[in-house]
RNA sequence: GGAGAGGUGGCCGAGCCAGGUUGAAGGCGCUCCCCUGCUAAGGGAGUAAGGGGUUUAAAACCUCUUCGUGGGUUCAAAUCCCACCCUCUCCGCCA
């Protein structure tokens, strides 16, 4: 939820929120509906302080006269009731177009849809295929099996099977471990729940059509663990120099990749259910950018140490989703479609989703709202599909990645029969 | 799943049965001041959050909302009624 004030009164708010699409007219008609609101507003009180005053005056008044103060105080509530209707139309209105408004966009991200995004670096080459694509070659090593997955639960489902499991248990370790030696908090939340945190995440309405709705319990599967990690301090007002506070989720995902079809068939690329290991982070507001370059620091440090060619981007406005105002998406070179696809990104909400989670930092100058942070630090099977091709040798055999070699206790893996 | 107890300010905890000077006693904590050679102890004052308005250099001031959440009754609700959520205890079941 964006800062209808400063959309008022900060003229490079309102920049950043037109750049991010949102059009004039929009803003104008927030603008003007939030000043018949707050009208209507102090209307309202007025009346209610006058109502609450009759009140505590009959408390005090001579049984005597009560009756008549009590029939004038009736009479009174007509009035104020009938206010509260026009006020509480105006207010409607308001939420309503509020929720339409985009988290304004930093000045340094480029302006444009999807294709306008901006270069940041580029790191190693942009390697051959391999012999196999990463589909086949999961499935020539016996590590991946879609056909099964959709018998059991249908398409976009698979089993892991073999040293594809250990290399992720393996994975997830060794980002895990990178993590708490950054000071983030390990978590394991919760995979199911409720309406209102979707709510207050941000996730819904927008994206309600992404999310599997388990009816008979009113519980939802989170697409990310970005989403209980976000419930984990709404309505706190933290002391500034406690924080940041930076978290390091664990979880299945679950995305029903509604309206995906025919996109990214092959293997595991694009799946109904996958783990991930994601970083959350709650932020002083004068410091959320360092933040957001520490999570893409990060991001950099794991790709580069399991020796992929990846480039950053900065993303263009048109292509950021509602919360962000900045988003640095990280793409590994996939030899077999010889193209960079997105493996983890990072984003900085400022204030947006913490206005509706109402978490507040207090600092020497007041409170303010906090800001928050998330970035992927490994969306394990997409990493390990990456790894299919990327460790996959002429002879079909596969090496295991330095750094998980310690962890998983394999070193090679012999070719597929 | 069955039975019961309970959710009040940063924390603990009264108030609820008998609705009205209770935005909420008391305590702890915290802040400031006094006292004290240091420390400890003691004395005094202050101390909820959020929204809107007026004004200011800053402050101050007015007002609304909030006693788990959402409704209802009433001139008036922490207090009465309804629904929901959560926590705890006991029983049952169980990885």
């Amino acid at each position: 939820m964006i800062d209808i004030k400063a959309l008022k009164d900060n003229p490079e708010y309102r920049a950043g929120a037109e750049k991010k699409g949102a059009s004039a007219d929009l803003l104008d008609e927030l603008v003007a509906s939030d000043d018949t609101r707050r009208s209507l507003q102090t209307e309202v009180e007025t009346l209610r302080a006058e109502a609450n005053a009759a009140a505590k005056d009959i408390g005090k008044a001579d049984p005597s006269e009560r009756e008549a103060k009590i029939a004038a105080a009736s009479e009174l509530k007509k009035t104020l009731g009938a206010k509260e209707a026009v006020y509480a139309e105006a207010q409607a209105k308001v939420d309503e177009l509020i929720l339409q408004v985009p988290n304004p966009a930093h000045e340094s991200v480029p302006v444009g849809d999807e294709d306008a995004y901006e270069v940041v670096e580029v790191v190693g080459e942009q390697i051959a295929a391999p012999p196999m694509d990463h589909a086949e070659y999961g499935h020539a090593m016996g590590w991946v099996d879609t056909e099964l997955g959709a018998t059991v639960s249908g398409s976009r489902f698979a089993y892991l099977k073999g040293e594809a499991v250990l290399l992720e248990l393996a994975l997830v370790q060794w980002v895990m471990a990178k993590l708490v030696g950054r000071g983030f908090n390990p978590v394991i939340p919760p995979v199911l729940v409720r309406e209102d945190m979707m709510v207050d995440a941000g996730f819904f309405p927008t994206d309600r059509n992404q999310v599997y709705d388990i009816t008979e319990d009113e519980l939802f599967l989170i697409g990310t663990s970005e989403v209980a990690l976000a419930g984990m301090h709404r309505g706190e007002r933290f002391e500034a120099d406690g924080l940041p506070l930076r978290y390091a989720g664990f979880s299945s995902c679950f995305r029903r990749e509604a309206g995906t079809y025919g996109k990214d068939t092959r293997g595991i690329f694009r799946v109904h259910q996958f783990d991930k290991v994601e970083m959350f982070i709650w932020s002083d507001p004068a410091k959320s950018w360092e933040e957001h370059e520490l999570l893409r620091e990060i991001e950099q440090e794991i790709l580069n140490e399991l020796g992929f060619s990846y480039r950053v981007i900065n993303v263009a406005s048109g292509d950021l989703g509602d919360p962000a105002a900045k988003k640095y998406d990280c793409e590994v070179w996939l030899p077999s479609e010889g193209t960079y696809r997105e493996l983890t990104s990072c984003s900085n909400y400022t204030d947006y989703s913490a206005r509706r989670l109402k978490t507040r930092v207090k600092g020497e100058d007041g409170t303010a709202l906090a800001h928050t942070l998330n970035g992927t630090a490994c969306a394990v099977g997409r990493t390990l599909l990456n790894l299919f091709e990327h460790y996959q040798q002429p002879d079909g055999s596969f090496v295991v990645p330095e750094v998980l070699q310690p962890i998983c206790g394999l070193t090679t893996i012999a070719p597929p029969k």
